[in-house]
DNA sequence: ATGAAAGCGCTAACAG
DNA sequence: CTGTTAGCGCTTTCAT
């Protein structure tokens, strides 16, 4: 130490074994020991095992940060949230997704790096700063709310990306939930069991989910021969609050209705609290179905039937999508879209199970 | 491109900006640019601006790989989770803990790296691997299940830490809910409010939370004079079917009870709906109290009164002390317990608001 | 005020 | 089969 330390110093850098150390000891080349630790098959099995032995001894782990430098990739991947209200670790589908991307990064030996930009949303090359840092070699991205700018920069870039949303442009990868099939389920099974005034409770518009939803809706009513009644939607914005209002509103326009097919499991537990208190029976009077499949929507009275997107499986797909373009394997599907199911439950009256 | 490459060949690195382009352009020596960059006062003002410009136009961004190896830091926390069935992704506090956590880090510029361990378990050194790969420089480590030898490990290796329970060793900085606390308040206040013979619901003794929560229930007991009778505590494996069963298990024994406190919410919630099919009312017959705050619990009938732990505040904390670890800055406090709040809604029988 | 040079830890081309 | 050497991009003495 020929630098004065201030009291409070920094963290002490411990000496960690490297390279060198390893192969001074062994007597070998730091060459050699790379080679031997890597198990390439040049390097003579007994100074192989010598150097690995003399690793195990000094309990030697590789500085990767040296190995990235060198190597130029970063094993890591970057999932990329926009930090807006609805979409960022509020979103139930968050934590699912984030499981199953995990799972994969692990099993295929990728760190996960996790990056909400909150304040990042409007400067424009936010999203790829990341891998231009080097930090990440390939991102999976969230969808922005709004069509954002940036997303189409970043795919110009050509960097590598999957994207969890669909994209207008055939050269981009994605893995998508099918918010049109679902909700396309949801509304024909209503109907299929003969409802015919559907309320439909959406979300934002401004939310693509929002759109999709409400076509496959729409998509449902057509193919079954039922007028489409834009007096029946209804716009929600993803709350309880929303649903409990908007059946409010219907109630007191007198606006007659046999089904409530909500755009997201808050909304259709707020729709059917407000129906309940209005004595009105479910589903004997009105049927209710959400989406999202949330834990609470199976404990609700009557149990809410509800469409189920199975994120764990879409947050596995992008992250082995991903490995296989940083790799260069061929990836089956370019955009891949995830069917929707539909878990049946009480609260559509069309129910097997509870 | 000398060499020969397959069709389908890893992702085509991309020429970086790096800084030895930006100097040559700039006519400086790279050192030169280098400072002029980082700012530093040294170097001519004329001669900075001059640097700057063509970083911009050349939209260069530092290769954080390369810093990171020369400056022997990776400006990256990582946040580790042991991932067994109750403690990972599902646990309720994850994703509070997580936003807290990266609120923090993107304001001080720090990445975060999220791993979680599944298979790595009961390998001893996992946990500090990630900073010997030189990945990360400190660690927020989540508690594991049972007293993990890995953990002392760690400890005592003297590498950055902040854990997140409590800890017997006094060189250990942590942030840490109060379980304790909270179960005493909640207990506390049942008490205040006339009930007697209180049901205590534990999670599985394995965890720390559970013995916390069933030591400050017997403190309160034991501070307001009324009697510890064990035949009132039964252990509910922290969920809902354990609740209710529980509850079915006193029923059946004829065991008079006029309030029951559980270790977490779903035990509450399934408790109530034991209690509500015996026709037993709440909170007028048994109260109830939870522990946990989910989003449930606002809206169960009636709504649940239960202990909040600000797990997103505990987040921010954490990150806060690692940094300044990390930065030598000077800590507060190394251990630091964040108060609980009792939550009071009308299923306790005492509440203001509902 | 600026440049030359060393080197962080690692891998890979090339010699021997 | 193994060693020498070069260099990934950056920061930081040490000269000038």
């Amino acid at each position: 130490m020929n630098k004065k330390q201030s009291q409070n110093k920094p963290f002490e850098v411990k000496e960690y074994v490297t390279l060198k150390d390893i192969a001074k000891i062994a007597g070998v080349s730091t060459a050699t020991a790379s080679l031997a630790l890597s198990g390439d098959p040049r390097v003579n099995v007994k100074t192989r095992k010598t150097v690995e032995e003399v690793a195990r001894r000094l309990k030697y782990v590789p500085n990767e940060i040296g190995r990235s430098l060198r190597v130029k990739k970063a094993e890591t991947v970057a999932l990329i949230f926009p930090n807006t209200p609805h979409n960022a670790f509020s979103h139930p589908y968050f934590v699912q997704l984030l499981e199953g991307i995990s799972e994969v990064l692990v099993e295929n030996n990728f760190h996960l790096l996790l990056s909400v930009s909150p304040t990042e949303t409007d400067e424009s090359a936010s999203y790829d700063k990341i891998l231009r840092k080097r930090r990440a070699d390939g991102i999976i991205l969230w969808p922005a709310p709004v069509k954002d700018h940036n997303i189409g920069r970043i795919i110009e870039s050509g960097l590598p990306l999957v994207y969890l949303s669909n994209w207008h442009h055939d050269e981009v990868y994605t893995v998508a939930r099918d918010d049109y099939g679902g909700a396309y389920l949801a509304a024909k099974h209503l109907l299929k069991s003969g409802r015919k005034r559907i309320v439909h409770l959406t979300g934002p518009r401004a939310y693509q989910v929002s759109l999709d939803r409400l076509a496959g809706y729409e998509q449902a009513l057509k193919d079954c021969g039922v007028l489409f009644d834009p007096g029946l939607v209804l716009e929600g914005f993803f709350k309880m609050e929303g649903g409990y209002q908007a059946v409010s509103r219907l109630l007191a326009a007198g606006n007659r209705f046999d089904a409530v097919f909500a755009a997201n499991d808050a909304m259709a537990i707020g729709a059917m609290k407000r129906l309940q208190e209005a004595g009105i029976r479910i589903p004997d009077d009105v049927a209710v179905v959400g989406c999202d499949n949330i834990e609470m929507a199976g404990l609700t009275t009557p149990p809410l039937t509800t469409v189920h997107h199975p994120m764990r499986e879409i947050g596995r797909l992008s992250a082995l999508k991903l490995i296989s373009i940083l790799s260069g394997e061929p990836v089956a599907e370019k955009q891949t879209v995830v069917p929707s199911e539909l878990i049946v439950r009480a609260s559509c009256g069309a129910a097997g199970e509870s």
